[in-house]
DNA sequence: ATGCTATGTAGCATTAATGCAACATTAGAA
DNA sequence: TTCTAATGTTGCATTAATGCTACATAGCAT
């Protein structure tokens, strides 16, 4: 649900928006979203934004969670929902 | 080179660059870059900033790219530059 | 209960990505 | 040569992504 003026955005094509496995694969790997944050670079808000989906990364954001999450970039992103476990 | 105060950045991280093949491949397919800008869906020049790699895309971007290119997001974009042929 | 850790919410500042318009240049086709 | 298509350049406006700070909440220890 809304939370400010500042996050609505999800991407600049609302009847798309990307889904992503982020928070799966970093409890996965046992990782707290401050770790994670720090092993990307990133605050560690932005990683909140990004599971509950506020909005989506860049590119370059993207890539390096992924490289951090040992995942492909298209196991962790798609434009179609994941379903459960895989 | 600099053309301008706007487009100088290419991503928060400026000792890692993306490198990409999106030119490669939208010739490969035949495509001039306002063919490939509108099944993408975007303004044509901004397929001239990736290709120039002025800047790195979204990640929405990207995969609408890959898409419209029928390659992987990871065949496509990349930390670590290309050689030529693959 | 108290404290700590992880996560959610709110608000605002800054910057990168994108749109867009106008003009220059280059290569080919006719 | 002239015309046209494709691409490059400049400049500016707008918006989404990110940073950051502060406070709230929930769970799990001790």
């Amino acid at each position: 649900m809304l939370h400010s003026i500042y996050a609505i955005p999800m991407s600049r094509n609302p009847e798309e928006p990307v889904y992503n496995r982020i928070e799966e694969a970093r409890t996965f790997l046992g990782l707290s979203r401050q770790e994670l944050a720090d092993k990307v670079g990133v605050h560690y808000q932005t990683i909140g934004y990004l599971e509950r989906q506020e909005y989506s990364p860049s590119l370059v954001l993207a890539l390096r969670i992924a490289k951090s999450l040992e995942q492909e970039v298209s196991e962790l992103f798609s434009f179609t929902p994941f379903k459960k476990g895989k």
